[in-house]
RNA sequence: GGAGUCGGCCGGACAGUCGCGUCGCACGCGAGUGCGUCGAGGAAAGUCCGGGCUCCACAGGGCAGAGUGCCAGGUAACGCCUGGGCGGUGCGAACCGACGGCCAGUGCAACAGAAAGCAAACCGCCGAUGGCCCGCAAGGGCACAGGUAAGGGUGAAACGGUGCGGUAAGAGCGCACCGCGCGCGGGGCCAACGCCGCGUGGCACGGUAAACCCCACUCGGAGCAAGACCAAAUAGGGGAACGAUAACGCGGCCCGCGUUGUUCCCGGGUAGGUUGCUGGAGCCAGGCGGCGACGCCUGGCCGAGAGGAAUGACUGUCGCGCCGCAAGGCGUACAGAACCCGGCUUAUAGGCCGACUCCACCC
RNA sequence: UGGGAGAUCGUCUAACGGUAGGACAACAGACUCUGACUCUGUUUAUCUAGGUUCGAAUCCUAGUCUCCCAG
C-alpha cells in the first residue's frame, strides 16, 4: 500500500463503527472541527466524516469540508495512532478558506497523536448495534 | 456615439507533483501493484407540472375529489412551447395577461347614498290635466292628486354619449352621428376574432365565478427504499377478535376483478450480496418541409454511475476584472449527479455573437 | 424520496373579503415612606414579491423559512 494513499480500508463506513465511537470514545475540540477517537486493534487508524447539514445548507460547501479533510488525514495518517476517529464539522467552518482549515485540521492531528492510547484493549466486535 | 429590446452561447486555459472512483489490459496464490481510459451542471437546485420504467388487474364502470380554461398547431405528454386573436403598458423595438359562462340557480357589495337591482325618487324641475283659492273676465296663485329623471350630491359601481327637435317640465319620445345587441355575407389555416359590407332592434342584458357553482377537457394507485434474483437464518410459539352475507390486494366510497383464512397483542428472529443502473423521446453535422414551435432523411459519435457516498489538494505560467505612477496586490459568480427524460421556477462575477428600436451628430 | 401543515406586536394567540383585537412583557402615570399587588394610558405586528378585487391578514401564483408524518 502506498504511503500517502487513501484507500477504502481506512475510512469507517458501517453504522456499527459510528456507533461504537458515539458510545465510548474520547474527544478533542477544535475551533471549527471536533472529533472523537477510540483505539481499534488495527495496525492503521480510520477516518470516519460526520458533516451534517448544520454545519452548512449547501451541499457544495459539505463536500469541500469532507474532502479537505481526507487530503489533511492522508498526508498524516501514517504518523497517527492505530485509532477510529470521526470529525464533525462545526458551524464556523464554511466560512474559513482552505489554508485555514487543513492548519486547523492539522492542529487537531497532533493533539491526537500526542495522546498515548491506553493499552490495547480488544478490537471492537463488529457486530452492528440496532 | 449614447440609451435600450429580443434571441443564442460561454462561464477560465495549459503544465507539473500527490490522491480518489468506474472500465479495460498486464503481473501476482492473494491482499494488491503498474499502465491506459473516462469522471458534475446550465441550472446537477427548488420539487411546481408532465412522461418513461416497475408492481398492483388487462387499468375497467359510477360517485366523490383534484387540475386546466381565448383559438389553432407542436409534442410521448404537460399547467410547456410556437403562431394568431383580444385587452393592457411603452415614443418604439418589444413586453405582460387564470382571457369560458352571472338571460341554470344560490350568494356578496363595509362606509356613504333617496336608491346597490325583477328598480326606486332625497334635493330639485313641472304642475299642461284634475282639485282648491282670488278675479266679472282675460288671467293669476297654492303645490293636494300627479308628472319627471335633464341638473345636484354619494359611491369602486347608479338602466348609453353629443346635437337638434319636442314638452307644462322632461325623457330614445322622435331624428342625425357615434356606441351597443342580433342576423346574413366576405375575410381569417372550415378557428378565436369582429377588420369590411348589408340588414335589423330605440337600446340594456349592471358588477363579482383567483364567491359557491355551471360547462368543456384531463387525471386509477403507489413509487428505484419501485421491482427482481441469490444466499443465510428462524419455531410455523402463546393469547384475543372476525369468519365465506368474511378478510385482504385497494388507495375516499360503491360496483367489478383476483386471492384464501385474515387481523391485532405478547415473546423471539432476520434486515448480507447481486441486479434494476444507464445507449437515450441521446448528441453532432448536413439536406429537405414548415412563418414558427417542430418534423423527416442521411452520415458520424458514445459523454459519470457512487453507495458513510469518487470528480480533490498544492505549485507555476497565462487570460479577465478592480486598485496602484510603478513594482505588485486583491478578486475570478451561482453552485455538486444518486432511476432516467421533457418543461417551469429560482440563483448566477464576468464575457461573446446576431437581429432590431429610439435619440444626437456627420456624409 | 414522497406526503402534509404552518408563518400575525418582544412572547402566546384571535379576527364572515371592509378601521388587525386580547393576554403577558416594556414604558409612563396614579396608589405607597419605598417595593410588590392593583388601576389608567401609551408604544410595537399580518414572512417576501407579484396578481384578482372598489378594497386582501384572509383568495390565487411564485419564493423564503419552520414543523410534522411514512419508508
Amino acid at each position: 500500500m502506498r504511503p500517502a494513499g487513501l484507500p477504502r480500508e481506512l475510512r469507517l463506513r458501517l453504522a456499527g463503527d459510528f456507533a461504537a465511537l458515539r458510545t465510548s470514545s474520547g474527544r478533542l475540540g477544535g475551533r471549527c472541527f471536533h472529533l472523537r477517537y477510540r483505539p481499534n486493534g488495527l495496525p492503521h487508524a480510520r477516518l470516519g466524516l460526520a458533516i451534517s447539514k448544520r454545519a452548512s445548507k449547501l451541499a457544495v460547501e459539505r463536500n469541500r469540508l469532507k474532502r479537505l479533510l481526507r487530503e489533511s488525514f492522508r498526508r498524516v495518517r501514517d504518523r497517527l495512532p492505530p485509532v477510529d476517529v470521526v470529525v464533525m464539522a462545526r458551524e464556523q467552518a464554511v466560512h474559513l478558506s482552505g489554508v485555514e482549515l487543513l492548519a486547523e485540521a492539522d492542529a487537531l492531528w497532533r493533539r491526537l497523536a500526542a495522546i498515548r492510547p491506553e493499552p490495547a484493549e480488544p478490537a471492537p466486535d463488529a457486530t452492528p448495534r440496532h
